[in-house]
DNA sequence: CGGCAACTTTAGCGGACACTAAAGCTTGTC
DNA sequence: GACAAGCTTTAGTGTCCGCTAAAGTTGCCG
């Protein structure tokens, strides 16, 4: 799969963004969403392939992290991105206060 | 439609590259590729729609050009999906003057 | 007005892909 | 070895989207 279509899906961004600063269990990912272990996973294939992601075994468990220079080229898309999604979440909450009142 | 779904097509980046430097009507874009016009024009309602060109009617014409300004978060990621597609067709042409030898 | 040129839009189809459920695979523990 | 934990892979399904073909729209010119 194309680098760009990796990235242009909302989850694998996400996925990215978990990974950035520090890496973490396939589990630790998973519990940041409401779709099943299995479908995570197959996300973390799609990034694992792309080489977007590393890879740590330790026991049972795989420790996943971003692959930086992989993703040199789209860092800055992806900050602009990930920013726009706190912007929405900031909207959204100002929407339900104002729907409180 | 979301901006990055917008620019992970192919196609709809080759028509940004096209009106990047330059306004284009319709037709000419259209006959840069090998699928019908009716195709492209969907592609340049996409374009359009999520305001990533901007259109300027002449006549019957429509002259297309891109929106930098909108773009601007994602100009780095698109020079470098332009500069991979040059590297590719030179691959291309390598490979086949090996195979002519 | 008739007719053509330049586009856009609609209906319908096929392929890609994200998801669930379930089976399979390693690794550590008793 | 048996079992469980942690994870991946497979089979099957629904949805989205890019394409074609064809119909619709708009503007120009005799």
């Amino acid at each position: 799969m194309d680098t760009v279509q990796v990235i242009a899906d909302p989850r694998r961004r996400e996925i990215l963004r978990l990974v950035w600063d520090a890496e973490r269990p396939a589990s630790e990912i998973a519990d940041h969403f409401d779709i099943t272990f299995g479908a995570v996973s197959q996300h973390l294939g799609v990034l694992r392939r792309a080489g977007l992601v590393a890879v740590r075994r330790d026991g049972t468990r795989r420790f996943y992290r971003a692959d930086r220079a992989a993703l040199r080229p789209y860092t800055s898309m992806l900050r602009q991105l990930w920013a726009e999604q706190l912007d929405r979440l900031a909207e959204l909450a100002e929407a339900e206060e104002q729907e409180s009142r």
